[in-house]
DNA sequence: TTAACTTTCAAACAGTTGTTTGAATTTGAC
DNA sequence: GTCAAATTCAAACAACTGTTTGAAAGTTAA
């Protein structure tokens, strides 16, 4: 089945649609700029996933479980080591699973919080299917000790403010910088995810 | 030169551009598929805004400097009125304009700001280069609020949370929900921009 | 009505899209 | 070295892309 040289070929054209997709997009890539930018034969994307799809997916799927059991990991973590931990702590465990991953480059690096800031406004069939099934268990570990550490707001309060963390902290560590956007100059050069973490915690 | 039909037939094609290229971004919308949702001819386009970016640029720019004024006429309003204003207040004022354009539909709505919120994470060329020249202006004078507001703070700091701030505001009444897309249930629905901006302030 | 336009339309343009094909090549076990 | 399986490759596929064309239809003012 799957020789050294084979799996070679699929992981080079999983780096480098990744790249692709991120920068680009699902409908602004397409199959020629990944096979030539891989280095493979354009028939060597439907040989090995399908279609252009079915790459997607394993674009997705290579990165989604090892950061949701980082994530968790940490979660988990906090939660057990002590009763009393601060919100401060959840967001603290939340930023580092992904610093953890963006440090390490043959994780991808940051990349895969890219995708998944722009899954944000994308509305990809794959990622709206794939998506819940992987971070369900996660969102609702980290929602369930963000009401424990904040008793005093409701349900619905923690749900928002969860989503406004994440918004804020996707987009912080995926560089979409708004200044960058709206000013000439950056004023603010997000690179460094230490940097950002500072940065956002105190926010 | 323009008769009545042409600005209706040109009007059409915006407005059926603007949902579609905020649905499924620039690459993902085809001539056709906005030629035959607004129910014109597929020339039509081409006649009117040359191609189809120079149809990119015309939806953009047709929200643009309504929203700009507005968010600049907010500031104004609260900066000159007096001279202790807090940082809240300065962002209750960014708010304030959102929703505002958000409550009028024929303004279209919270249709731009999602596209605004798009923009974080697709590399467009026609926003790259219009978005600071309509919006430096606009990005200094909030910042110059909240450094007002915020004296203890330095700019590098001011920059950041203004970004985090528009990054999570900008996800927010744009809808795009991290519950609809990590959990299979919604937990909060985010369609009335009040209910967003008395979850955002607090926060 | 005439005449000078603006606007619409179906058809076609060349180029790109994702995908398939079948023959060549490479691979690994015997 | 043999042979079957896995992999690569150039070429072609139909469908779709944005754009152009030139004639038809509509509009406006004299």
């Amino acid at each position: 089945m799957e020789t050294g040289k084979a799996l070679e070929t699929s992981q080079r054209i999983l780096d480098a649609a990744e790249v692709l997709f991120v920068e680009h997009g699902f409908a602004g890539t397409s199959m020629r700029q990944i096979t030539s930018s891989a280095g493979v034969n354009i028939a060597a994307v439907n040989y090995y996933f399908g279609s252009k799809e079915g790459l997607f997916q394993a674009v997705f799927e290579r990165r989604a479980e090892p950061f949701a059991q980082l994530s968790i990991g940490k979660i988990d973590e906090l939660t057990t080591a002590k009763n009393d931990y601060s919100a401060t702590e959840v967001v603290q465990a939340f930023m580092a699973a992904a610093m953890e991953l963006g440090r390490n480059p043959e994780n991808g690096g940051l990349v895969f919080v890219k995708l998944l800031a722009r899954s944000y406004v994308e509305p990809n069939p794959v990622l709206k299917e794939k998506l819940p099934q992987r971070y369900g268990d996660l969102t609702r570990k980290y929602l369930a000790a963000l009401s424990h550490a904040l008793p005093h707001l409701s349900s619905t309060e923690i749900n928002w403010r969860f989503h406004f963390m994440t918004s804020a902290m996707f987009n912080a560590f995926a560089g979409n910088n708004v200044m960058r956007l709206f000013m000439t100059q950056p004023l603010v050069n997000a690179r460094d995810p230490q940097v950002v973490a500072d940065m956002l915690l105190p926010f």
